[in-house]
This record gives C-alpha cells, sequence and structure tokens, in this order.
DNA sequence: GGATGTGTTCACAGATCAGTATATCGGCGA
DNA sequence: TCGCCGATATACTGATCTGTGAACACATCC
C-alpha cells in the first residue's frame, strides 16, 4: 500500500468508526487524508472496497492485541478470559461499540464482503474462547465459550451506554471459568473414586 | 395519528428495521405506504422525527411483551428472567438485532432523540431487572441486574451470526439468579445463627 | 354553504452521493 | 533522456437525498 493509500485508509477507519459508514462520503475522507478522490478510487476501486478493508484492518488489529494479552503468560485458566483484558484496553479508545455489528447493522446485504468479516471474527472469537477453555481443563467448553462470547459482545454492546459494565462482566467471566474447570476436577475424582 | 398516518409508520419501521435508517430514504417509504411525500412531511415534519416515532413505538411493543411476560404469574424467582422469555418470542420476528443498538450505530450524534430513546429503554431494562432481583430476594441486586443485561444485550448482539446463543444464555441468566437467591439466604442464616 | 382538515398531484430546490474523464506534474529507473 | 507510475487538479455525470411550494379534491362539521 503507497502512503497516500495508508493516509486514506486512516482516515476511513477514524471517519467510518465515529460517524458510521453510509453517513460518510468518499469526498469526506478524501479531503481529510489530503488526497484527491481520483487517488481514493485509483487505490481501493469503490467504497465498498474501502469498507472491507477499514474492517479487515481493524480485525487483524484486534486480534493482534489479542494475542498480546495471550503472550504475557498467564495460567491457562487465566488465559481463557485475556480476550476480557484485551477488550478494557481496546475500550479506552474505542468507545463507539462494535465495529462490526455496527457495520452489519448498516450493510444488510448479505453479500456484502463486511457480512463475511463480521461473521468470521465473532466466529474466530467463538472459537479461540473453546480452544483455551479446552486447554484450561473446563468441563463443557463449547457450552463455555458460547456463553463467554456472548458477556463479550454484551460488554461491548452496552459501551455506548456509558454505564460501566466491563469490570463486573469480566469478573463474572472469570467465576464462570474457576467454576467450570472445578465441575471437570470433579467429575474426574468421580470416575476414579 | 391518521390513518395514513398508521400506515407510513408501519412501512417506515419495517424499512428501517430490515434495511438501516440512513440506507432507507423517504420517497421509498411514502411509495410502501401508499402516500405521497407531501403527507408525510405533513404528518411528521422530518425523517428524524419519523425515525424517533419508529423507535418509540418498537419500545412500546418490547415493554408491551415484557410486561406480558411478567404478567403469566410466575414465581419471583422465575420472574426475574422473565425478559429472557419474552426475548425467545421477540426473535422469532426480529433476527436483525437491537434496533435500538443499531440506530446508535447508525447516529452518532448524541443529541439525536433517538439517543435518548435508545439509552432510556436500556437503563429501564435495568432498573427493570433489579427490581425483580430485589424482589426476588437476591443478594446483590445491582451487580445482578447489570450482569443480566450484558446477557441480555449480548443475545442479541450475536443473533445476526445465526449461531443459537439465547437458549444458553437464558439458562446461565437462570442459572445466575438461582445462585444469587442461595447467597442471601445463606447470609440470612448466618447472620442468624 | 362555507370553513377546516386530510390527502393528492406535480414540480422544484439545493445539496450530496458514488464514480469518471482529461490533462498535468514530478520522481525514478532504464 | 525517455517512458512509466503514483498523484494531482478540475470538471463533470447522473442519480438520489431531504425538504418545500402551490393548486386542487374530498370529506365532515358548524
Amino acid at each position: 500500500m503507497t502512503p497516500a493509500g495508508r493516509r486514506i485508509a486512516a482516515a476511513a477507519e477514524e471517519l467510518f468508526y465515529s460517524r458510521g459508514i453510509t453517513a460518510v462520503g468518499v469526498d469526506l475522507i478524501a479531503e481529510r487524508s489530503g488526497v484527491t478522490k481520483r487517488t481514493l478510487y485509483n487505490q481501493f476501486g469503490s467504497k465498498d472496497h474501502l469498507v472491507a478493508t477499514y474492517l479487515r484492518e481493524r480485525d487483524q488489529r484486534w486480534r493482534s492485541l489479542v494475542q498480546a494479552a495471550l503472550d504475557v503468560g498467564e495460567t491457562p485458566v487465566e488465559a481463557v478470559t485475556a480476550p476480557f483484558e484485551a477488550l478494557r484496553t481496546w475500550s479506552e479508545t474505542n468507545s463507539r461499540g462494535c465495529a462490526f455489528i455496527n457495520a452489519l447493522a448498516e450493510l444488510p446485504d448479505p453479500s456484502h464482503p463486511a457480512h463475511r468479516l463480521a461473521t468470521d471474527q465473532k466466529l474466530w472469537l467463538l472459537n479461540l474462547f473453546e480452544e483455551l477453555a479446552t486447554r484450561a481443563g473446563c468441563s463443557h467448553p463449547a457450552t463455555l465459550a458460547s456463553q463467554l462470547l456472548v458477556l463479550h459482545e454484551g460488554a461491548l454492546a452496552t459501551q455506548p451506554l456509558s454505564v460501566d459494565t466491563l469490570s463486573t462482566t469480566t469478573e463474572l467471566a472469570r467465576c464462570l471459568v474457576r467454576s467450570s474447570v472445578r465441575d471437570q476436577e470433579r467429575q474426574a475424582l468421580d470416575h476414579r473414586p
């Protein structure tokens, strides 16, 4: 990506997230990034492609943040709720909710690339939760993973209400994981009396 | 509201929810409701007012549904999770997530009437949870209420992913309530030995 | 019978939307 | 020095957006 392309992508990300996708025109993005509309179209082809790039970059940044939270080297049980730690950092600079949920709200056409990106992101998180839960020795990893996903999305969705729910939600998530681990350990004892 | 006004409101609700607010023009709403654009503006004044009406009517419908779920006469403990029962019915015909979260995503201006409506709706639910939790004898009603709200919004937010999370979430909510009631009962016993 | 209110028809304003055409400029490698 | 490529400037298309103006039809009520 050329320097102009990076400036365009950065301006698009800021504007799309803060003002909404449909509400932001390409003219504004070009003006904000100090670039002509012609350059924008030479780089990205269409607004839809620019939207897809916006979501793709955001997804990558989010996954890197989660990976960083996993890399600090916690115990397997603590690692399960690492995405909630990442969310705490993320929320400090992203207070307008989940960009993917917002994108789905604005772009109802299921064939739009944003749909795949949004769905893939959530499913990635769901699978990550399940994998981490399995590794930590939880009793029903799939069920726990979907519960953690709901908690995660709920914390994101209630964010624009300016009611602090993240700390309470994180605590509940940790509690669920610990309880699930205990269940598994008890079952293991019961089966080997 | 005149007959034409009702038709307009009905068409607007259907279109706004299924396609998004910004993406739907007043011309389309007028055409769908068999009405001229002039009549639409005579009835509602502006698109923003029509949007506000759309959200207000939806809010009323939702609150009636929750009230109906409460009126079936369950035990106080079961009543706490009645909104989740209402959500099950609601989801059958509303599979595009929460209209208020979606509206907030599209209308970032905090002075837009949609913001107050959305915030008020969520706070109403939060207060309802707290009130029901208190009535059921839960140990920390405020904390439990915010956890239930997060679960509720999470179940709504994950709905467009076509991954069934509602039943698991409802079960978790019931489990939290029962556990909270047990805590309170145990504390009561401890304090009166 | 006139007044009022609801709704219709048609035309229009002014802005903004995504996307394109054409011509030019400057740097960089061959 | 010559082409090539990223980028620029300016102007434009055709569609769509919200919102308005003015004249007219039809009903109901006083």
